[in-house]
DNA sequence: TTGTACGCGTTATCAA
DNA sequence: TTGATAACGCGTACAA
């Protein structure tokens, strides 16, 4: 319609710069009038791309998740690319499926959320060398790209934070950290910071529970039953720290000054219940991950680690231990 | 490899059944030797189709909309599909926009939330025509298929549960109606139930609301405010009556016996918090429009239109209103 | 049941 | 700058 090749077409579409303007005019009427669409299955086959992205996570049913997705599918959309989402449901295992299924749909790059996958993920990796970026670690010194924060680091914030209330002895919910290098590296800043900070004839009582409203509760019950309880309790996230709160709300424990309560990751209802927890900027770590992936499809060598930062949202749910506390009123 | 042709191949992979036993296992031993994987790319351009469904829904960030989708994803892998994930953020525009993304890319089908979308929405869906089903509405006698239940109803439920508890002066804090049959839905029924049921010198209060915390806090603060505020208010989902719930906490009002809140959906954290909701069943409505979808591109022709089960769950947060409440206690 | 050969709609190479 | 043409890797009539 045009009276031009396809070949010119094509360049027209895609590298607009290398047409000349009365044509590239006279192309663009053409394609407004006929509608036309380039077939997208026909350009991944030539051109070997797929204009596909996907991001592996865990779950989707938290609102940190939620947020990363919704920045990393935003940020996509507005390069043109399509994101496709993996649930691994923390499990290693699937998650190596699932990246096996994406690199046979041909995605031009993944995002993972942490940093331990199986030998066979990265593997499959290699023999199928596309970019990737593992999201909400932060470890400039490791092998492979990441955007983030240093759990250790992270952890040890929220040690600092139950030190300065006053409190001794402090116990911890964890999620599984098998498998989970955030899991892990939260539960080894606890460890180390309180090694360094803490009373030494305090030894650390560590659950580790899966990442529900029931683990939380089971591995707060488990703390309190313990011969000397901790007066605050540390949570490896906030659906942990919410199952506890309700654990103790239940056991008719007054909020703080009986129990300090804290959580990691700062999800939506986190300020409604008065949960202190560490807050996490996901949506932004989604979009770095997102800006990581773009710069090196457009060929470029963008910053290996970058780093996002984290702070400590102090609220009600922790307070100075009841020996310390002003509020000793009769 | 296997010494046969490249049609051969093709058909033990596609149609095994079309294929002699001994060429099928000498095919397949090549293939796991050879870890050979059909290129989607030329997969879809030759047969026209690329096992991927997309599933369009207004937001991930509620664990209704997860549940949905991680029952969709199931069933798809299960059979060998894709799923591609779209959000709208509650824009009826942006719906059409992914809609038209999807079917460029050539999705197989499509799986909405709700039966009201842009006319120019339904235009791209027979231009490009493709089986689609809504699901979370129940229309038996719409022209589109459907999974779901019916919204008026729905609200009946909960409009009789308040009845019944002795409520007469109820309020609803709705979430925005405009392009959300959903939610219009919901209204109606609560105004029809009410209007037959109801105390005929009640006029019913709706505000409605954006789906946040905050809309909830701000809707019944408008509802308080009323001259003769009701005694119990109806959310149009759990996250405007989680925001009811805490504003109500926060003005210092007792919970239920004060003020009865009641919910729509039954998220995670709604048990834990003691709130009053109507139960649906995310997982298996995600399940059920998968299913729809793959019978449809399987060439059959499933039921039009498929009702699930919904329930009230009543809890703590709805109780007969403070005149009629036995705990009349000084 | 199996093989041959063409077509799917682009991109990319090369020559003009 | 533009055009002709050869891949790209599979599905599928049709013939054998």
């Amino acid at each position: 319609m045009a009276g031009v090749s396809t070949a010119t077409v094509s360049r027209a579409l895609s590298l607009p710069g290398k047409v000349s303007a009365g044509l590239r005019a006279r192309i663009q009427a053409a394609v407004a009038a006929l509608q036309y669409q380039p077939n997208i299955a026909a350009r991944m086959l030539a051109a070997r791309r797929s204009w596909t992205v996907a991001a592996i996570v865990p779950t989707i049913r938290n609102n940190v998740s939620a947020s990363c997705l919704e920045a990393i599918q935003a940020r996509l959309e507005a390069a043109g690319y399509t994101l496709l989402i993996g649930m691994t449901g923390y499990e290693p295992e699937r998650e190596y499926q699932i990246t096996e299924a994406f690199l046979a749909r041909g995605v031009d790059g993944l995002i993972y959320t942490g940093a331990s996958h199986l030998p066979a993920t990265y593997a499959a990796l290699e023999r199928h060398p596309v970019p990737f970026v593992n999201q909400g670690v932060f470890e400039p010194d490791g092998p492979y790209p990441c955007v983030g924060f240093d759990n250790r680091e992270a952890a040890r914030l929220v040690v600092q934070h139950l030190l300065e209330l006053g409190h001794r002895r402090i116990g911890m919910v964890a999620s599984i950290q098998l498998a989970n290098d955030r899991a892990a590296g939260r539960i080894a800043g606890v460890v180390e910071t309180l090694a360094a900070c803490g009373d030494p004839g305090w030894r650390v009582p560590i659950v580790e529970q899966c990442s529900t409203i029931d683990g939380g509760r089971a591995g707060l019950g488990l703390l309190l039953a313990l011969p000397t309880p901790p007066s605050a309790v540390i949570c490896g996230n906030d659906i942990l720290a919410y199952g506890a709160l309700f654990e103790a709300r239940d056991r008719g424990l007054r909020a703080a000054s009986e129990l300090s309560v804290i959580g990691f990751g700062d999800l939506d209802l986190s300020e409604q219940l008065g949960l202190s927890t560490l807050h996490v900027p996901a949506a932004e770590m989604g979009r770095l991950a997102a800006e990581y992936l773009l710069a090196r499809l457009a060929g470029g060598a963008p910053q290996h680690a970058t780093r996002v930062e984290i702070r400590l949202a102090a609220r009600a749910s922790t307070a100075p231990p009841r020996a310390l506390a002003v509020d000793s009123a009769p």
